[in-house]
DNA sequence: AGCACGCCGACT
DNA sequence: GTCGGCGTGCTC
């Protein structure tokens, strides 16, 4: 007796063979089981999606192929965890077995029977000891602290109302604490409920992992919370999975891959500065994390909890009451439209346990001698706070020494002959690095143009700025009369494992007095002793032709004040009032007048306005087709036909949807080349997110086809990314 | 994407 | 005579 099914395996997303796959069995599998399925010569995980009653009709029923059998001891993956990734398939525009393959532990692929079930063996005795103290609600708990009346009062909303929520909450009110309790009170009402937590990035998990695991492992056991994200080796990954997915694990926390973690007791999902960028995968399938979250949520009725102090305005604009009738009308298989007024916003204002806010100074650098780096009202400020024992943090978003060298007798600039960009100079190791392709040379001697013995770096990166506040604070000593301290944090000094806590570790036992340092140093981190924070050129994001600069500067601007002064007892010990110091040429600009506020709400106000007045998202829906080519030409001419077929089509579903969506000209990307591919995109606009939707789905097989005509040899890919970030 | 098959240059 | 270069083509 034959089962038919159709299984999802790692087929290559433009291939032929873009969908699931027909395989027969002798055995009755349910939907979700784990399989291995012959493919080719090979034999590849796969999933079975659905049994159907026969191998369908443009499949001739002797080349189907049986199935090699079942991962035994695995139960199947959900219905809610295949809707999920039906979904994200759809709206992200990718294969499902590419969705669903990505989704699962790597080592899932490789493992033989034998060695999986030794490794269920292992996952499944640790169960621990679950019903260690019965009863113990949270104001039981050990750990229990007391809550500011903000954070009673969220709570009690997350506990009776269904959300999602937007948790709104300043730099220091608590979101962390609120979190901990939504989850100690999910999981102490149901004994099989289980918790999602996801944070942006790696660099984060393992605090977090500390605090949760301090008020949780006591009463759940130490099994009760696994990490899953990319920053673990491949063992470690199939371990926590595998957890997650028994039920062993009550609470996963993780980046964003862990929204797809199987979790067949999901409760709750918190998803903490729901605003980061991070969220928004950019290779594969770009999906947006904090939007599968939410739509997550809503398919297995769990909870959903977005945190910000600085939330996106998406997330922003959906939380406002509603303001009118007239949203689209209701998508297909796609959640609600993003009308606004869907999420129930909560606000806690109050800052607890810490310091009053930062008060932030702006320098009008218009009123600097020119090429001035640190104003000297800046330099006064910083040199009192080290004289005083207290710390003083820098920022800049650009690592290296200079992002460019340069001859001024010829004119010659250090590009990188791979990609259209500048390679930066490293002054640490006297390199020329590309920071696109990664391309290294040792810095030449002389102008490689002319032979020019005076080639001199141009503009500054945290390298070289760490260098000049060196020596601008010579002779400044801490109040035991020893040297100024300097240290500086960013992604080259953080290269090897273990470097950044090395180095925060520093920072916290009081042994430096400065540090200088990417937007690296912005995110999480609680320095008790920092009372000044600068900011010395973020002018950059202003008038940048992203139209989502500003936001991500207001929100770093913000997250970078609240680490001045987290710590209120050291604030009344007598320390500085904290500051925020900013060096614009450019101060009244209204973000850093909402800033100097810490009025979020008008910056998004006004945000949100301009949006909606150049009909840009939250007011609009957009995707991006990009291409890469050997040369520019190619990928253009690829980009301009299939647009051409979009408009010109006999595809009445495509013909359909065209009128609904604005198709823009093919244009280089702002880094035209890197490692020598050519690369261009086109927007793809849309009022309505289910026109967009549709028109994308309807388009595809065109997309397809045309590259596969062959008429454009010089492409190499293409891909689809929808609601992009940057454009 | 893998992984075959397939048809031309330098090695034991 | 084989080992191996990567060019085309297929995988339920």
């Amino acid at each position: 007796m034959n089962h038919w099914f159709s299984v999802a395996v790692q087929t290559p997303a433009h291939s032929s063979l873009g969908g699931l796959l027909t395989y027969r069995s002798d055995q009755p599998l349910a939907p979700g089981t784990l399989v291995r399925a012959p493919l080719g010569t090979r034999e590849v995980l796969g999933v079975i999606w659905a049994a159907t009653p026969g191998p369908g009709t443009d499949m001739a029923p002797e080349s189907v192929r049986p199935l090699a059998g079942a991962l035994e001891g695995l139960s199947p993956l959900s219905d809610g965890w295949r809707q999920l990734v039906d979904f994200a398939a759809a709206y992200y525009q990718r294969a499902i077995g590419e969705v669903a393959l990505a989704a699962l532990p790597p080592q899932l692929r490789e493992l033989g029977a034998a060695q999986l079930a030794r490794r269920l063996r292992r996952t499944a005795a640790p169960a621990g000891d679950t019903a260690a103290d019965v009863g113990a609600g949270p104001e039981n708990h050990p750990d229990f602290v007391a809550l500011t009346d903000e954070q009673t009062m969220a709570l009690a909303e997350i506990e009776s109302k269904s959300g999602p929520f937007l948790l709104y909450g300043s730099t220091g009110s608590g979101k962390t604490e609120v979190y901990l309790q939504a989850v100690a009170r999910v999981l102490d009402a149901d004994p099989c409920a289980q918790a999602l937590v996801m944070v942006p990035e790696i660099n984060l998990t393992p605090q977090l992992e500390a605090r949760f695991r301090a008020r949780f492992a006591g009463r759940w056991g130490d099994g009760a919370v696994v990490s899953l994200h990319s920053g673990m080796t491949n063992p470690q990954r199939l371990r926590s999975w595998l957890a997650a997915h028994s039920g062993a694990a009550r609470i996963v926390l993780g980046t964003r891959m862990a929204v797809f973690a199987s979790m067949p007791g999901l409760k709750l999902i918190v998803v903490d500065e729901e605003h980061d960028p991070s969220y928004k995968q950019q290779e594969g399938a770009r999906y947006s994390a904090r939007d599968l979250a939410v739509y997550r949520g809503r398919l297995e009725a769990a909870r959903v909890v977005l945190g910000s102090a600085t939330p996106s305005l998406e997330s922003w604009h959906r939380s406002q009451p509603p303001p009118s009738a007239g949203d689209p009308a209701p998508a297909l298989p796609l959640p609600p439209p993003a009308g606004a007024g869907r999420y129930q916003r909560l606000t806690m204002a109050g800052r607890i346990g810490a310091g009053a806010f930062a008060q932030v100074r702006r320098v009008d650098m218009n009123h600097q001698p020119a090429k001035t780096v640190f104003s000297p009202p800046l330099l006064d400020a910083i040199r009192t706070r080290i004289a005083r024992g207290e710390q003083a943090m820098v920022f800049l978003n650009r690592r290296g020494y200079a992002p460019v060298l340069h001859c001024a007798d010829c004119g010659w600039k250090s590009e990188c002959p791979h990609c259209s960009a500048f390679r930066v100079f490293h002054k640490i190791d006297r390199t020329l690095r590309c920071h696109h392709c990664g391309f290294t040379e040792r810095v030449p001697r002389a102008c490689p143009a002319c032979g020019n013995l005076d080639i001199a770096p141009l503009g500054r990166g945290t390298e070289r700025l760490e260098e000049h506040l060196a020596e601008l604070l010579e002779g400044t000593t801490r109040p035991d009369g020893s040297p100024v301290r300097l240290l500086r944090i960013d992604a080259d000094t953080t290269r090897l494992k273990g470097a950044l806590a090395q180095q925060l570790a520093q920072v916290h036992s009081g042994d430096v007095d400065v540090l200088v340092g990417t937007q690296m140093i912005a995110k999480g981190h609680d320095f008790r002793r920092i009372t000044l924070v600068a900011a010395v050129n973020p002018d950059g994001a202003l008038f940048s032709a992203d139209f989502r600069a500003p936001e991500r500067l207001f929100s770093l601007l913000m997250q970078a004040a609240g680490r001045a002064g987290r710590d209120a007892a050291y604030v009344a010990a007598g320390a500085s009032e904290p500051e925020m110091w900013i060096q614009t040429f450019h101060p009244a600009h209204p973000l850093f007048v909402a800033l100097k506020a810490h009025d979020y709400p008008a910056f998004a106000a006004r945000a949100l306005h301009e949006r909606a007045q150049a009909a840009m998202p939250p007011f609009s829906f957009q995707a991006l087709v990009r291409a890469e080519a050997r040369t520019q030409q190619a990928a253009q001419d690829f980009l301009n036909a299939v647009r051409d077929a979009a408009v010109a089509t006999d595809d009445c579903e495509l013909a359909a949807w065209a009128p609904r969506v604005t198709l823009y000209g093919a244009v280089p990307m702002s880094v035209q080349r890197v490692a020598n591919v050519e690369r261009a995109q086109m927007l793809v606009e849309s009022e309505s997110r289910t026109a967009l939707q549709r028109f994308l789905a309807a388009w595809q097989p065109a997309l397809r086809d045309i590259r596969s005509r062959g008429a454009h040899k010089g492409l190499i890919r293409w891909a689809i990314d929808v609601d992009p970030l940057t454009i």
